[in-house]
DNA sequence: TGGTTATTTCGAAGTTTATCTAAATAAAGT
DNA sequence: ACTTTATTTAGATAAACTTCGAAATAACCA
């Protein structure tokens, strides 16, 4: 639970997953919405990969990643819990 | 958004807000379910106030923290989208 | 093989965060 | 007034985080 929450704690991190919500993206289309380098975004990325968020997979040249519903599952039930 | 999301990404607070949904309590009661010293846990519960995920009102001597549950609903909204 | 494009890794700088002890504040009781 | 109890504030330190430019890696094409 640790890394998920951390990743989720960027306002950039929970924009690219917002981004990801609408359509996949390859990691450049992803940084040129932001005004950060690319180099920040990959680490951005790999954060969000790391907490199971997002995931990706080689299409040709381009790394295309897209959003883990099934880990926001976790989130979502701590705090209904706490709502409760 | 920002307060709420990072005061959320650290696990002690996060288990503050597990014993408060359990009960109220005051903050000396709280620091002993902790390793952590009473200063830290004071930070961390200011932290948490700042994020208006908890409140806390004075009695006799004592200070009694309770749990917000309206805050959390941004939080569920925001993942709520997400899982859509 | 060499060049172009897409992405990541490296190494460093500056900022933020969690934690501590010690000191300050505040209320209540003696 | 002094002491005890409850909590916060202050100041310091070490670890973690975000960001960058430059270099490395990998895939594709001519």
């Amino acid at each position: 639970m640790d890394k998920l929450w951390s990743a989720l704690s960027d306002s950039t991190r929970r924009n690219i997953l917002l981004l990801l919500h609408e359509k996949d993206m390859n990691a450049g289309e992803i940084a040129d919405n932001f005004k950060i380098s690319k180099p920040s975004i990959s680490h951005h990325l790999s954060i969000l990969r790391e907490a199971h968020l997002v995931y990706s997979h080689k299409e040709g040249q381009t790394i295309i990643y897209s959003l883990n519903k099934t880990t926001l599952r976790d989130v979502s039930r701590f705090i209904t819990l706490l709502m409760k």
